[in-house]
DNA sequence: TGATTGGTTCGGAATATTACGAACCAAACG
DNA sequence: CGTTTGGTTCGTAATATTCCGAACCAATCA
């Protein structure tokens, strides 16, 4: 195995976790990551990857489908040079500020829940609930937010200037 | 559908899709956690999951195993009431950390991978990597963990006193 | 025109995941 | 002792995921 080769399997687990997706779908990006903007060819990933074309075709589709893919051409060339979408980072720190929003909506839902049931409660009951684990959770996500937010404004002011 | 039930439902969508875990493993946690100290028994989760026995049954040891939740006993009283692990927030804390810790570790590697690349290749190719993405992340990881870090220091601290 | 290239579509096969029911067991009860 | 309570184990059904091969198609080449 190649040290690409190789980079290219742990990379493809890494995605295949975080992001959910088919183990294919996942060596696919993970390809596509490590070659850059040359871009990779539906021949060279059925080579590469050892994989049927259909199962290459479809994903490839849906992967265009999911925004997270494209390709080029070049002329007098029939063939498709797929790539990253230019602004993957971009869009994968959206969807974590997407989660990381729904996930602070879910604990301020589930906290005034728990505050009605505690006002039903005596002072002093064993049973009361605790809330402040939820107040420094949704203290992190703001920073983490925050944090990230930054980065993101960084990131696009950058691309504007290409 | 009560409010509790709802919750239950919803917050178990969104365990279940978080931390990878089966519609029920996800559920139950859910329960456990709308519940609190009190603790839910074996058949009140058969009941309000309207799940069989069995599969309670092997979700609360994979549960125990994966040192999630744990149980207490009253005495006279032969029913387990199980409750979330007392550090549940920091122990996931934990897993976000190391998480963070090995993508940091895998995108070090990349770059490294990119820099190889990039040394063979002539100054103003257009197949350069552009490294600046691996670093901005980079950036957000670090940042990210530190505030992380610091809410844990807060809860660990929060958690001798008891 | 026939063959080759680059790719898509569809119907499974192989496998993994998830939950279930029936049979079972051990402790406590009467 | 027999029965109830509280729970575990095991085989398996139902379903979802993932990939494959064969057949197909449209564009280009010879």
């Amino acid at each position: 195995m190649t040290k690409k080769e190789n980079l290219i399997e742990k990379l493809g687990v890494h995605i295949e976790n975080k992001e959910q997706l088919a183990p294919l779908a996942a060596r696919i990006l993970s390809t596509l990551i490590l070659t850059g903007k040359k871009g990779v060819t539906f021949e060279s990933l059925v080579c590469e990857l050892n994989a049927s074309k259909s199962t290459i075709s479809t994903h490839l589709t849906t992967l265009q489908a999911a925004n997270r893919i494209t390709y080029h051409t070049k002329c007098g060339d029939r063939k498709k040079y797929f790539t990253l979408v230019p602004d993957v980072m971009i869009n994968s720190m959206n969807e974590m500020l997407k989660n990381w929003k729904s996930e602070r909506d879910l604990h301020l839902e589930i906290m005034e829940y728990k505050k009605e049931i505690n006002a039903e409660l005596p002072e002093d009951c064993s049973e009361i609930f605790d809330l402040e684990l939820h107040k420094d959770y949704l203290e992190f996500l703001a920073q983490a937010s925050a944090s990230m937010e930054k980065i993101q404004k960084k990131l696009t002011e950058k691309h504007k200037n290409d």
